[in-house]
DNA sequence: AGCACGCCGACT
DNA sequence: GTCGGCGTGCTC
């Protein structure tokens, strides 16, 4: 890529079109004289475009060659007096690119605000905007450190590796060896950028970090964000007037300047990977690139960090550990109750006696009871008891899923709605019976067990209502709430010290999805809402309800030993070659037609086969299916799958992605690449 | 994405 | 003969 400084000495600009199906092809412009001094790599632009069309684009290249056959035409206009961004930003949204196997234009939207899409870009109006989190806030000292914690930070400000793994216990305050590192970097003259997994750990963190750092300083990037408010963060980050930026996954296209330092919180969090749609970007790799192009450290910080993360850490000298809780509170301990001897012994409930007495007990101590069923609606699914039918969602390969709440039929994937559902969709008798147990269940038996408690429900399905749930945990905050019953939703950065008991009513759903990684995400889980008990003086208690007391996953969350789980898990993916032995790309073919679909990845699969074998790299790039997807039909696509296993780095990675940019499909197929998938569902 | 060019069927 | 269907291909 060409230096933005020599504009002058050259002819003609490269550029990108805002149009989708162009993909990453750039057009050649000729720079007219009127702005021969203006042109920047990053400026968005006006381009005449075939007969009588003037489309938006983007510079980002230059040239003085024209190919042959190609009559140039001049840039019509500059729509933004500043470029949008520099060619180390272009740099980034390449790698992306390149390295998840998509457009570049298809990155650019995911990274650019809206507003510099528009068609023709018009005048830019002031929008009005009140920061209302940051009301009432003012500067407060600083807290000191823990000699645990202060022993980590002068060893990562020691060792001052590019990557750090922040390796902290539940509630061992991570949180505080990052404001020291922040408090360095800005004295340092240099920004930061946090990252935390979702919105609302987002906003926590602003308004702490507000309070100690000032918050003119601060700055916020996340989906929720308005868009005439992103383009003003946009151009304040422009002219580095933002020291701190906080933001969910897509912050790490914000154009934060002068990056000293990348904190990345939570960062076993799957959320910090897309999945829908591409780009299918890890926004903890391209934190890594950023930090790269910056010359800046990254940080990853977690209680039960992603296993390839720890096992980087641990081989590069680069892992930094917190084994204590802060402020001498102790880890919760954990209580197993076997629910078949439940059963046995005659209760068939969902709640086990230790745990009713448990949680009475706890409330009338004066402390708050967390309960986890980690999953959402009613039940587990309807069936028809006439037919036996499970009623199915009509367009995904999944059952539906019975709301008592909104008294529908949900399905978890593609979302469609069933009001009212009375009769079998196959029979039509009025047969249907809920099977399993959901948050909303577990929240109608507690009302009746502990119906002199107060009982709340937390789970994703009261996110649409806007600010019930920031209600919801002011009021459990507050202790208005004696029981709040939620989802994993609950498992994240809850930090109510008054919290003495977690309840999970069902420990073995975590564990048995088909998918490589949901040991992992179960350890995590179960690890992370066992952190929510105990954050204060009185010791926590944890009870895991189980149909499978052995279960060695369970026993290692159980005793929150992350590093013998590590161990564990790290001889099962050696065995079977799974990350960080390997690194995945996941190759998808879908169609309406469900014979089309498995031949064209029977088809694709093949011929890479044959490919890598004729490179002689059947050895370390390993091909495993095609078969059909677990959710075989998702939005009536019927879905087929394989996945290449990479043992070769980046050479074997852009070998995979070389070949699968050829293939060619006919429109009603479809082919999506998931590298690193955070999932195999 | 748009828009032109192009090569076959049914209409005044 | 010619009006118009939308398949294919190009846009710096």
């Amino acid at each position: 890529m060409q230096n933005q400084t020599l504009t002058q000495t050259y002819k003609y600009a490269q550029c990108l079109v805002n149009i989708a199906k162009m993909g990453t092809k750039t057009f050649t412009y000729l720079i007219g004289d009127t702005l021969a001094d203006k042109i920047k790599i990053g400026q968005a632009v006006l381009l005449p475009f075939g007969k009588n069309r003037t489309i938006s684009g983007w510079v980002v290249g230059f040239t003085n060659y024209i190919e042959e056959g190609i009559k140039v035409k001049e840039i019509a206009e500059i729509t933004e007096a500043e470029p949008l961004f520099d060619a180390d930003y272009l740099k980034l949204l390449e790698f992306v690119s390149n390295y998840y196997f998509c457009e570049l234009p298809t990155v650019l939207k995911t990274a650019i605000p809206e507003k510099f899409f528009e068609k023709n870009a018009k005048k830019y109006r002031e929008p009005k905007i009140k920061n209302a989190i940051f009301d009432g806030i003012e500067q407060t000292k600083q807290n000191t450190l823990s000699p645990a914690q202060q022993k980590v930070y002068e060893e990562i400000v020691r060792i001052n590796p590019k990557t750090s793994l922040l390796y902290g216990i539940t509630g061992s305050g991570k949180t505080e060896i990052y404001f020291k590192l922040i408090e360095k970097t800005i004295n340092e003259g240099k920004n930061v950028l946090f990252l935390a997994p979702e919105i609302a750990l987002v906003t926590q963190l602003t308004m702490r970090t507000a309070e100690k750092f000032g918050s003119e300083n601060v700055g916020i990037w996340h989906s929720s964000i308005g868009e005439a408010e992103k383009y003003k963060v946009w151009q304040n980050l422009r002219q580095d007037k933002i020291k701190i930026l906080f933001g969910a996954r897509s912050a790490v296209f914000a154009p934060l300047k002068n990056i000293g330092l990348i904190i990345i919180d939570e960062s076993h969090d799957t959320s910090y990977k897309q999945t829908m749609p591409a780009p299918r970007y890890d926004s903890r790799l391209v934190a890594r690139k950023l930090a790269e192009l910056h010359g800046a450290n990254a940080i990853l910080g977690s209680a039960t960090p992603d296993i390839s993360d720890y096992y980087e850490a641990v081989n590069s000298n680069s892992l930094f550990t917190l084994k204590e809780r802060y402020q001498g509170a102790e880890l919760a301990c954990s209580t197993v109750i076997d629910m078949r001897t439940e059963r046995f012994e005659g209760n068939f409930g969902i709640f086990s006696k230790y745990l009713i007495q448990r949680i009475k007990e706890t409330i009338d101590e004066g402390h708050q009871v967390i309960l986890l069923i980690n999953r959402r609606g009613f039940a587990n699914y309807s069936q028809c008891m006439s037919c036996g039918e499970v009623v199915m969602c009509p367009k995904c390969a999944i059952p539906l899923i019975y709301h008592k709440q909104t008294n529908s039929h949900k399905c978890h994937f593609c979302g469609s709605e069933i009001k009212n559902l009375q009769a079998c969709p196959t029979c039509n008798t009025e047969a249907l019976e809920n099977f399993g147990v959901g948050v909303e269940r577990v929240e109608k038996i507690a009302q009746e067990i502990f119906e002199d408690y107060t009982i709340a429900r937390f789970d994703s399905d009261i996110l649409g209502k806007k600010n019930e749930h920031i209600e919801i945990l002011n009021d459990f905050k507050a202790g208005k709430i004696n029981i709040l019953i939620g989802t994993q939703m609950i498992a994240k950065g809850l930090d109510n010290k008054n919290v003495t008991l977690v309840g999970v009513i069902n420990a073995d759903l975590s564990f048995n999805l088909p998918d490589y990684r949901s040991t992992e995400r179960g350890f995590s889980l179960l690890t992370q809402v066992a952190g929510r008990s105990g954050r204060g003086e009185d010791r926590g208690q944890v009870i895991f309800q189980t149909f499978n007391s052995e279960n060695d996953y369970l026993t290692l969350a159980k005793n929150q030993d992350y590093e013998n789980f590590y161990d564990t898990e790290l001889e099962v993916r050696d065995t079977l070659d799974y990350p960080p032995f390997s690194k995945i790309v996941r190759v998808i073919l879908q169609s309406k037609n469900e014979f089309r679909a498995e031949h064209a990845a029977v088809e694709i699969a093949n011929r890479l086969n044959s490919y890598i074998e004729k490179l002689s790299l059947s050895e370390r790039l390993i091909l495993l299916g095609p078969s059909p997807c677990v959710i075989e039909k998702i939005r009536t696509e019927y879905r087929f799958n394989f996945l290449v296993k990479n043992k070769l780095g980046d050479k074997g990675h852009f070998t995979v992605l070389n070949f699968l940019k050829q293939v060619i499909l006919p429109d009603d197929i479809k082919m999506i690449v998931d590298v690193d998938p955070s999932d195999i569902l």
